[in-house]
RNA sequence: GCCUCUGUAGCUCAGUCGGUAGAGCAAGGGACUGAAAAUCCCUGUGUCGGCGGUUCGAUUCCACCCGGAGGCA
C-alpha cells in the first residue's frame, strides 16, 4: 500500500498557496512546501511566502529551514520533504506537497535518488574555472567522451549541466547516464495524485505585476537592506533582492528595479509552465479569477484523488 | 498660417538608387536529476499612417489628407 501523495503545482501567484491549506482544511492535511527560496529564513516578503494568517492553523513544512549564507540544493530539500511526508502520514494526515519549484516536487514525487552524496564543491568550482579560462568546448569533449548519452542530451552551451555531469563522474566514477538509470529504477513510495493550476496568462501577469507592488508597499526594501549581506549563493538567485540591490547602490532607480522584478518573475512563471506542461500526469484545472474554494470544489470532484478513488 | 523634419514589429529605430522589410529591447516556444526564482536553446510576430496617382510592380517616387516634433510668425 502507497502512501497517497497530493501535489499542487502552478505558476507563482496562481494562487497554490490558499488552494493548499483550503484542501488541508477538508481533507485534514498538511502542507509540505516545495519552494526552493522559501526554505530560507527571513526571505519572506520578496518570496511571498505564507504568513500565519494564509496558513489558518495548517501546519506548513519546509519553510525557514535554512539560513540565507547557506547552500541549499535538491538533495537537502528531498531529504527533509520526504522525512516530513512521513512524519505526516505517521499523524494519520494527508501530506500535500504544494509549490512553483518544478525539480523539487518532481524529486519527491519521482522519488530520485540523491542520497549519495556525490557532489564536490571544490571540484566544481575548479571545472568552473577552467570553463572560464579556456572555454566551456573543452569540458564538452570531456562529456563526449565519458558519457555520450548525456552530451548529447546537454547543450554544448549549458556551463551547468556540463559541469555537474563530470562531477558526477569523477567523485562516483560512474557517469550522470547510469546513475539517472538506476535511479529511474527505484520505486516511489508514493501514490502521487498530480494537480496544476492554470491560469489565463494576461491576468496571472496582471497579478504578479500588482503583487511587487504590494512588496515594495509591505517593505521589501527594508527586508532587502535587512538581508543583503547575508545572501550568497543559493539565496541570492531569489528574484526581488538582486534587483533591489541595484537599487541599494544607486545603480537603478526604485521604478525600475520594480520593473526588473516584475519581469523576472514573468520571466520565471512562464517557465513554470513550461516546465509543468511538460508531464502529462498533471491534471490542470483553470483556477483564473476563482477563489480557493471554488477551485478545491473542482479538485474534489476529479478522480483518483486520495479521498475519491 | 508658412517652412522644415517625421510617421516602418508591443517599444526605440535602421532599410529598400521601385521587386511586399530587419536590429536591439520586449514577447512567444522549448529543455531541465545536487545552484532550478538558477542555467541553456530556438523563434520576427508587420494592412511599412490614410486615400489616390505614375508604374508590369509602390513601404520606397508624386499629390492630397491625418497624426507627431521643431522653426518662422
Amino acid at each position: 500500500m502507497k502512501q497517497p501523495l497530493l501535489m499542487i503545482a502552478g505558476p507563482t501567484a496562481s494562487g497554490k498557496t490558499a488552494v493548499a491549506v483550503e484542501l488541508a482544511l477538508r481533507h485534514g492535511g498538511e502542507v509540505v512546501s516545495a519552494d526552493s527560496m522559501q526554505v530560507y529564513r527571513g526571505m519572506d516578503i520578496g518570496t511571498a511566502k505564507p504568513t500565519k494568517e494564509e496558513m489558518k492553523g495548517i501546519p506548513h513544512h519546509l519553510l525557514d529551514v535554512a539560513e540565507p549564507e547557506q547552500p541549499f540544493s535538491v538533495a537537502d530539500y528531498t531529504a527533509l520533504a520526504n522525512k516530513a511526508i512521513g512524519d505526516i502520514a505517521a499523524r494519520g494526515h494527508l501530506p500535500i506537497l504544494a509549490g512553483g519549484t518544478g525539480l523539487y516536487l518532481r524529486a519527491v514525487t519521482d522519488y530520485l535518488d540523491f542520497s549519495e552524496g556525490n557532489s564536490d564543491d571544490s571540484l566544481r568550482a575548479e571545472l568552473q574555472k577552467t570553463a572560464q579560462e579556456q572555454g566551456i568546448g573543452i569540458l564538452y569533449e570531456q562529456l563526449a567522451q565519458i558519457d555520450p548519452q548525456s552530451a548529447e542530451r546537454i547543450h554544448p552551451n549549458d556551463e551547468k549541466r556540463i559541469i555537474r555531469a563530470l562531477e558526477v563522474y569523477r567523485v562516483t566514477g560512474i557517469t550522470m547516464t547510469e546513475h539517472q538509470k538506476k535511479a529511474a529504477s527505484r520505486p516511489s513510495p508514493y501514490d502521487t495524485f498530480r494537480v496544476g493550476l492554470a491560469y489565463d496568462r494576461q491576468k496571472l501577469y496582471d497579478r504578479i505585476n500588482r503583487r511587487v507592488t504590494r512588496m515594495l508597499e509591505m517593505g521589501l526594501t527594508e527586508e532587502a537592506i535587512e538581508l543583503m549581506d547575508r545572501m550568497q549563493g543559493t539565496s541570492f538567485q531569489s528574484i526581488g533582492y538582486k534587483e533591489m540591490e541595484q537599487y541599494l547602490k544607486g545603480e537603478a532607480s526604485l521604478q525600475e528595479a520594480a520593473e526588473q522584478i516584475r519581469r523576472a518573475t514573468r520571466r520565471y512563471a512562464k517557465r513554470q509552465m513550461t516546465f509543468f506542461r511538460a508531464d502529462p500526469r498533471i491534471v490542470w484545472i483553470d483556477a483564473t479569477d476563482k477563489t480557493a474554494p471554488q477551485v478545491v470544489d473542482e479538485i474534489d470532484g476529479l478522480q483518483g484523488t486520495p479521498w475519491n478513488r
